[in-house]
DNA sequence: ACGATTTGACCGCC
DNA sequence: GGCGGTCAAATCGT
């Protein structure tokens, strides 16, 4: 607490830093007739999402300046801890994806002390499953479901794989809304210290946990940190954004500590493809069907699949492996083998 | 056989 | 005391 200011400083100067990278890449991109318009339209997106995210900081407290970050609960602002670091909400490009997801910073409860926590809201399609927004990316191990009062779904808590191996404390929650089943909350706490998870590097480039082995965005990581808090949300972000998602960023809360956004450099190849990457675990119909980006909230219909979108999802965290190109998973398949089963509670069976 | 998931019990905080 | 979160034994799946 004492050096919030350090702090906000630090995280400007990242963000400030990422919007430069974004830029330099834009630049490229720009000299590269191949170079497909979308990446470089996701990447002046990301520029300005960066510099809306600066300014918002500057002008702390003062709303959003473009409005994309809400603070749950409507809070001061406090700037207490870091900002996501690239959580901007990739403007809503396009429409279709299939998932939606919005980030929420969670500025003050800290509860579990120190930990830093962001939330994130992933839309689902109903009769497709899973994929996306659940596969963050990294390797969960379920550790436990709970009830939660007033909520109509249970809530399942996740932790890194790799806890024991290596010490990571990240864990997270996933929880259906209540109000729209199609939406889950999933909650970010702690940060991967794992040398990474499951996304699986060659090992050869192991040290960056980036999502990023596949198609649009890679992250680097520098080498003076060789792991570096993977900040899921960051990462996540990156990932949804290489997967043309759409994110948008509802709630975060960082407990500080990362520097992230100024060690990574988004790296589009210039072919953007979706790929294989997809195959795996999105079937480009899912991808491109899976989201209905209006709102369909309150529609009863889905009420009926809920149960099998809950266990999609939990599938998906669970297993949240890492689709792709062939260097995914580390670990195994272990963690490819959803075989879901539906259940009525609406999470995994 | 190994590792992940399930699920009730236990623990700590509000 | 209640609730959220975690542990750990049993169970399941590969």
């Amino acid at each position: 607490m004492a050096n919030m200011g350090d702090w906000e400083q630090k995280n400007l100067v990242e963000e400030l830093t990422l919007g430069m990278e974004l830029a330099k890449q834009l630049q490229i991109h720009l000299n590269v007739s191949s170079s497909p318009r979308e990446t470089r339209e996701m990447l002046l997106q990301g520029i300005l999402t960066s510099y809306e995210k600066a300014l918002s900081m500057l002008n702390l407290g003062g709303g959003s300046v473009a409005g994309e970050l809400h603070p749950v609960g409507g809070i001061p602002i406090r700037n207490s801890e870091s900002p996501p670091s690239l959580s901007g909400s990739p403007r809503s490009e396009d429409s279709d994806r299939d998932t939606r997801e919005q980030r929420h910073i969670d500025y003050g409860s800290s509860s579990r002390k120190s930990m830093p926590r962001w939330t994130k809201k992933v839309r689902v399609n109903p009769g497709m499953g899973l994929e996306g927004p659940l596969d963050d990316g990294f390797s969960w191990r379920k550790y436990g479901q709970k009830a939660i009062l007033g909520a109509k779904y249970p809530r399942g808590y996740y932790r890194c794989t790799h806890r024991n191996v290596q010490g990571c404390l990240a864990t997270k929650q996933v929880q259906r809304s209540d109000e729209d089943p199609t939406i889950f909350e999933i909650t970010y706490r702690g940060r991967h210290t794992c040398t990474q998870a499951s996304n699986s590097l060659p090992p050869s480039q192991l040290g960056s946990e980036n999502q990023g082995p596949t198609t649009n965005i890679t992250i680097e990581p520098q080498q003076n940190q060789p792991r570096q808090e993977n900040n899921p949300h960051t990462q996540e972000l990156l990932l949804n954004f290489r997967r043309g998602l759409k994110v948008i960023t509802e709630e975060l809360d960082s407990g500080g500590q990362q520097s992230f956004p100024a060690d990574h450099t988004f790296q589009f190849p210039s072919t953007s493809t979706v790929e294989p990457e997809n195959s795996s675990l999105f079937a480009p119909s899912m991808v491109e069907n899976n989201f209905i980006q209006h709102s369909f909230a309150g529609n009863k219909n889905f009420q009926s699949s809920e149960p099998e979108l809950t266990d999609i999802i939990s599938v998906a965290a669970s297993t949240t492996k890492s689709p792709t190109v062939g260097l995914d998973f580390p670990y195994g398949n272990v963690d490819m083998d959803p075989s879901f089963t539906f259940d009525s509670s609406g999470f995994l069976s």
